[in-house]
DNA sequence: CAGTCAATCATTAAAAAAGATGATTTTTAC
DNA sequence: GTAAAAATCATCTTTTTTAATGATTGACTG
């Protein structure tokens, strides 16, 4: 199996290292790179790869956002998730953009030939890290509620319970019924580290 | 001038895009790699590169950390930062432990070669993004005791005051008065935005 | 259709944080 | 060595959070 591949970074030292690591693969055929989500696009109106390589924290458009705008041009072409972060949020927002795979930038040669061989072939492919991170937060991560959520994000915005309430029509009591299931859903017994917990997760 | 470097760093694609692009430099010398701290330190036992490209991000023990440990039993090595990250509270972290540089990992073979060749010279080194943040954050993060950075840590623990003051060895109404200064100082209103600021900025 | 859970509201009370003001003693910096 | 800044303590008030308990409604699920 023969994949043309491209990839989009800001890092220049990581496309040199990736092309350094492909050079002498004749299963890889490099069309080259880019480091920001424009000139991505423009190489595409000319050229489509089977797979690009993209980092997730591009400057400018994400590369979230920028995987769902290639997807949605052109559907055939295969993005794989490249990142440094190993988090839960980013991942789920990556594959929620139609990506179809995720690998960490501390991969070996080895596993990116395994990465993009699985991807061509339709399937998913995750790094062995960003498997049992899934795992992890899926257990770590307290299942809240939509309301629950919505209080959080108020709460982190610095408002008391009495604003809260204000802003989403329901009384002040409510409002510290969901901030104390928030409280008991993280583990911890105040707000301070409510915060600090939640923007840890990746929820803030 | 010619240089002996040795770089760490976890990320196999970075070490290998610089190896590939200081490849036909005839005043580089390339000692090899680590990708965490303990064999970059049993490397050094038998070898001195002159300079040492670091992540700051290192698993288990931290680049600063390393950093520190290295200039200690070997001052004369040169250690430069490379990271992903321009925060300063980090850049700062990692400049007290005795780096001569920080470069980001966006870096052209062009500016990490005269970055290395500054450092040489015995100059500090920095991204130009690196000086632009630092000058940005300097404005930007407010001005902070150590007493209260001190507090506002253990409030990030979630200790209470009367906890912080017990753990502190001073009393109650001293705690409070450092707590509400750091509001002033980081201009919001409550325990919530505080940490989330602080987080932002990198001080937790 | 019964049981679970999310979302809502109520009451009461203790603990903690936030706000205001003022003052003393160390440190630090020029 | 003096002025500024940091660290300390005190008192008092108001607001906010945390806690404990209990209860109703509506939606979804097996």
């Amino acid at each position: 199996m023969k994949a043309s591949i491209f990839i989009v970074d800001d890092h220049y030292m990581v496309i040199e290292g990736i092309h350094s690591l492909f050079h002498q693969e004749k299963d890889i055929e490099w069309m080259g790179h880019a480091t920001n989500a424009e000139s991505c696009l423009s190489f595409l109106k000319r050229q489509k790869p089977d797979i690009i390589l993209m980092d997730v924290s591009l400057p400018g458009k994400s590369g979230t956002e920028l995987c769902k705008e290639v997807k949605q041009l052109y559907p055939s072409v295969l993005v794989l998730g490249l990142s440094t972060f190993n988090q839960q949020a980013i991942i789920q927002n990556m594959m929620d953009s139609g990506a179809s795979g995720y690998v960490l930038k501390n991969a070996t040669k080895e596993e990116l030939l395994e990465a993009i061989s699985e991807v061509l072939k339709g399937k998913k492919y995750f790094s062995f890290e960003v498997v049992a991170a899934l795992r992890e937060t899926k257990e770590k991560q307290p299942l809240i509620t939509r309301r629950e959520k919505e209080v959080l994000q108020l709460i982190a915005e610095g408002l008391t319970n009495v604003e809260i309430s204000e802003k989403l029509f329901i009384s002040m009591p409510t409002v510290n019924t969901h901030r104390k299931s928030l409280l008991e859903k993280f583990g911890v017994k105040n707000t301070a580290t409510l915060i600090g917990k939640a923007i840890k997760i990746g929820l803030l």
